[in-house]
DNA sequence: GAACCCTCATCTCG
DNA sequence: CCGAGATGAGGGTT
């Protein structure tokens, strides 16, 4: 693979390393912008092909026992997508006769079913608010009836009391029908709840240890306080939620609309026709509880629930046609889309899951199958066409993983040569370059000199790892007393300045207060974009709050002035923290638990002085991460000892979670106009190519 | 391993 | 008979 074009891959060598050369010009969003169509969704509902039988089919209910409705087993490996021997859809007719023109568009989101029962979520609601006012969160504001009685809600779409539908800044509206950046409010406010609450528990004595779930209770929170959206059930797409997005809790699919049921792995909502109602399924989690298909991409082979499969001192039983499995028989007859979501095993965190939406899907064909003498349903999900790669993005990554595949463009396995504990893979998939210009590779910051703090500084006392709720360590003590790390080394909340351990601390090295300094963890890609030179991004998810990487390379001394001389003016990597940035919020609001001071979770950086890194010659991944005005990344300033002087440092954490091969990108800020020359710093900026919807247009 | 939470279905009451 | 509220069942998750 390597011996190829372009450079040699020498063997590393532990010292001053000049052989990892690649011998291309750097480039660095350079070009014209194309600002990106708004965030709509992805892909257009279309019918997946072509017209649909029309006419009444028999009633066909494969409860009528197994008879003719052919176990798989007699057409397993015909080809799987093109008509099956499955009942022949039923067209929708019963439903909006009147306009309902063709079928396709008639349950795919276009018109909406009316839909029955559960008229709003209030009177959950209020339960909840009740429960927990009896619980230890008594601040949440109250859910009001936020609906006249009697108006229902599709015949009165405008908000209708003045100020009745507001609570905590979402309107009645917006809980029906979300948008991107909603969505992604809501997620953000869940998991910066979530990462607090983990952090009162991780910091609590051992002895009460009663496991609790800050996932339910942030979700507690956000659902009695009407932080959440796309509430109103529907079939298809879900307004703000992408095909590729990921989750790493149950509660996440509820909050933003995705999937309602907290646990069940079907759900579904009650559609009135002109004469009888019926549930259709909606939407779906296949996460391996029933031993479900999901080998190909495109299919599949959903079991029914119930049944009792799998769980110890229950006796299995038949499945019954009843609740989620009658929804989804329903659904096949009436062939409605079904939105899927795939749970898998966390590869980074074994002992938890994440959920990747992917997309609309059609059930074709459904059969009975046995297993130890007990009837289990299955139903044979096909996706639609034209939908972004989800699932199967995962599907390839997994077959790189194992070296089944390589990946194709694979110019470099390691670009790090080994100086990474994870490999760093260099992929050219769009032309010809053979890799970025000669660096060299340092996956940490080369100091000249100390980084001076006024008053003395020495690491804390542990003598094994640091304990958040240990009040005699000071590198707690430092952080305000909150250990600034979840205990899976996530970080809870950006701060003016965090305080790791360092090497002076002889507290062990898998203390879990030095996150920034152990290294990648995930598997990272240095990539050729379309558009803006190289990016970086990763075969791995990643949680919102996960540690990416540093900001690795040389110190500059701003006494000494530009260094590298004449050069020094159009490096292209160079991280400064004068930069001005724009603010943004990622901490949980205090009022949403019972804390005061929101001025103590300020997320302003306050650093000792300002910070100076080049990684034109030497560097990490990090040189490579691009500019983006709504990135999925953010820098925090991290703070940690040796020999009793203090190193500051710039680390780089998720600010969402984001799915495997998405890009990553934070914001390079831009220069202030104070700047020494005028209007150099202006002419030093650069086109924006991020496509955002929010695009300064501007940055550097 | 235990302690959870959301929705739907059904029941009760006015 | 209807709607509002209460209660129970169901389904896995972390």
């Amino acid at each position: 693979m390597e011996g190829g074009s372009g450079f040699n891959s020498v063997p590393p060598s532990n010292s001053f390393d000049k052989s990892r050369v690649l011998d291309v010009k750097p480039l660095r969003s350079l070009k014209p912008v194309f600002p990106n169509a708004p965030s709509t969704p992805p892909f257009v509902c279309a019918p997946p092909h072509g017209p649909f039988p029309s006419g009444f089919t028999p009633f066909y209910p494969f409860s009528t026992p197994q008879g003719s409705q052919a176990s798989p087993d007699n057409q397993q490996n015909t080809t799987p997508v093109q008509m099956p021997m499955g009942p022949t859809p039923t067209p929708l007719r019963a439903f909006r006769s009147s306009q309902a023109p063709e079928f396709s568009g008639a349950f795919n989101g276009d018109t909406e079913p009316e839909v029955g029962g559960n008229e709003d979520g209030h009177v959950d609601g209020q339960k909840r608010a009740a429960r927990n006012a009896r619980g230890s969160n008594s601040s949440q504001k109250k859910t009001r009836k936020n609906q006249e009685p009697g108006s229902s809600r599709r015949a009165a779409p405008a908000p209708k009391g003045p100020s009745a539908n507001f609570v905590v800044g979402i309107s009645q509206i917006e809980r029906d029908d979300g948008s991107r950046e909603l969505v992604n409010h809501v997620l953000m406010t869940f998991d910066a709840l979530r990462r607090r609450l983990s952090q009162i528990e991780d910091a609590k004595e051992q002895s009460t240890g009663i496991i609790k779930r800050p996932d339910l209770k942030a979700s507690n929170i956000l659902m009695s306080s009407g932080l959440r959206t796309n509430m109103k059930k529907r079939i298809g797409v879900v307004p703000g939620v992408e095909v590729g997005d990921i989750f790493f809790f149950r509660m996440e699919l509820c909050v933003v609309g995705l999937h309602a049921q907290s646990m069940g792995g079907i759900d579904y909502m009650i559609v009135r026709g002109d004469t009888e109602e019926e549930p259709l399924a909606v939407s779906i989690v296949s996460s391996g509880g029933y031993d479900d298909d999901a080998e190909d991409r495109d299919v599949l082979i959903y079991s029914g629930q119930g049944g009792n499969f799998g769980k110890k001192d229950k006796q299995a039983a038949d499945q019954k046609l009843e609740r989620g499995n009658l929804a989804l028989e329903r659904s096949l007859r009436r062939t409605n889309d079904v939105r899927v979501i795939r749970g898998m095993k966390d590869s980074v965190n074994p002992t938890s899951k994440v959920y990747v939406y992917d997309g609309l899907y059609k059930i074709q064909e459904s059969w009975i199958e046995s297993k130890t003498g007990c009837n289990i349903f299955k139903y044979k999900f096909v996706r639609l066409p034209g939908q972004p790669g989800a699932f199967s993005v995962w599907k390839s990554i997994q077959k790189w993983k194992e070296g089944i595949s390589s990946r194709v463009g694979l110019i470099l396995p390691d670009l790090t040569s080994g100086a990474e504990s994870t490999p760093v893979s260099l992929v050219n998939d769009v032309d010809e370059e053979k890799g970025p210009a000669y660096f060299t590779y340092f996956s940490t910051l080369k100091y000249s000199k100390s980084f001076n703090l006024a008053q003395p500084s020495f690491g804390c006392n542990c003598h094994n790892a640091c304990q958040p709720g240990d009040h005699n360590c000071s590198c707690v003590t430092k952080n305000g007393g909150k250990f600034p790390y979840t205990s899976n080394g996530i970080l809870v909340s950006r701060k003016p300045l965090i305080y790791e351990c360092g090497p002076t601390c002889p507290c062990f090295p898998n203390c879990k207060n030095r996150v920034s300094q152990t290294g990648l963890k995930v598997h990272l890609e240095v990539f050729k974009t379309t558009d803006k030179g190289w990016g970086l991004r990763s075969w791995d998810p990643i949680r919102a709050g996960t540690f990416i990487c540093e900001y690795a390379g040389e110190v500059i001394d701003k006494v000494k002035g530009k260094q590298g001389g004449e050069e020094g003016d159009n490096d292209e990597y160079v991280f400064d923290t004068a930069r001005v940035y724009g603010s943004f919020k990622w901490n949980y609001e205090p009022g949403l638990l019972d804390e005061e001071s929101s001025s103590e979770s300020s997320e302003e950086y306050k650093l000792p002085s300002d910070l100076i890194i080049s990684a034109k010659n030497v560097g990490n991944v990090s040189r490579f991460m691009n500019h983006s005005c709504s990135p999925n990344v953010f820098w925090q300033p991290v703070l940690y000892e040796h020999n009793s002087q203090s190193f500051l440092h710039i680390a780089f954490f998720a600010i969402r979670h984001i799915p495997p091969m998405t890009e990553l990108t934070y914001d390079y800020g831009s220069a202030g106009s104070d700047e020494v020359g005028g209007n150099s710093a202006l002419n030093k900026k650069k086109k924006c190519l991020c496509g955002s919807s929010n695009c300064r247009a501007y940055f550097g």
